[in-house]
DNA sequence: TTAGAGTAGATGCAAACGCATAGAACTTGA
DNA sequence: TCAAGTTCTATGCGTTTGCATCTACTCTAA
């Protein structure tokens, strides 16, 4: 067993364990965390955002994506528009109601995430964040 | 937003990359992803399982675990005996079988996850390593 | 300009999931 | 010793997921 899987199989399990205890906080309302993902995925970023961009970020097949959105527009969280530049295309954004549902979620949520992780030094948070950065960034074959 | 909420999103986009990454690998057979985990999991205790540990390890209901072991169990690449000492108990096994299918697409699949962590530096696969298991470990509240 | 290949997103359908709950076995305390 | 509470796994049921495929649009090159 080399480093590099020891390495991934820690990170899956801090993955795992901490995904399990946010879970189980009485924080989403009448979300699921993957759909608040979703919500938060699009608040971050200022522009409306293509259903492939988020398909990218959000760890959900692009059918499954398609049928949450769907669900979230009914819901009046989110708003499907045609992109111009592209007519097969989809430009999706939040609606008022949605960001300030994400924000609900979103704050007890972040209080959360900054209790679990503070077992770090500061020095180890900032370790963690450029090494995974660096994972993710590697995108070449 | 602080560091420690920093730190957490990049390691969710981390493992959301690599894991779609990974998936997109034609190595799983006939198993999906989360049927090899818990092959692998069961394959690194060498003593048998109680299904209550198995679901720690793994991120999956309760209920959607106990299914998934049941079609293990009938595609015969894992056993389910009573626990002598708590009869409402189960402990689980991997067959014969099962540890010859876990070990064929563990060892593709341990190639990719190390080409892929390759881009850290060993001292980087250190720190993540170390990082993340501290992670994991803090369980109390 | 247009045929063929490629890409974006939606949909049919069977399989898998989570929530609520059941049932059976342990534990505790009166 | 036994009632009340807890823990472990399984099951009913409605919802969500992934795979395969479809349609519509874009891109490329002849």
């Amino acid at each position: 067993m080399t480093r590099a899987n020891e390495a991934w199989e820690s990170l899956m399990r801090a993955y795992a364990v901490l995904m399990k205890r946010f879970n189980a906080e009485d924080v989403w309302g009448d979300l699921t965390m993957r759909e608040y993902d979703v919500l938060y995925t699009l608040s971050k970023c200022d522009g409306p955002l293509r259903m492939s961009e988020l398909n990218r970020h959000v760890l959900l097949s692009q059918p499954a994506l398609s049928r949450m959105v769907d669900r979230l527009v009914d819901r009046g969280l989110v708003v499907r528009c045609p992109d111009p530049g592209d007519r097969r295309g989809v430009r999706l954004s939040l609606t008022p109601d949605g960001r300030k549902v994400q924000r609900e979620i979103g704050l007890p949520h972040a209080r959360s995430v900054t209790r679990a992780l503070n077992v770090l030094t500061p020095q180890e948070l900032e370790q963690l964040a450029a090494i995974t950065a660096k994972l993710a960034g590697n995108e070449e074959k």
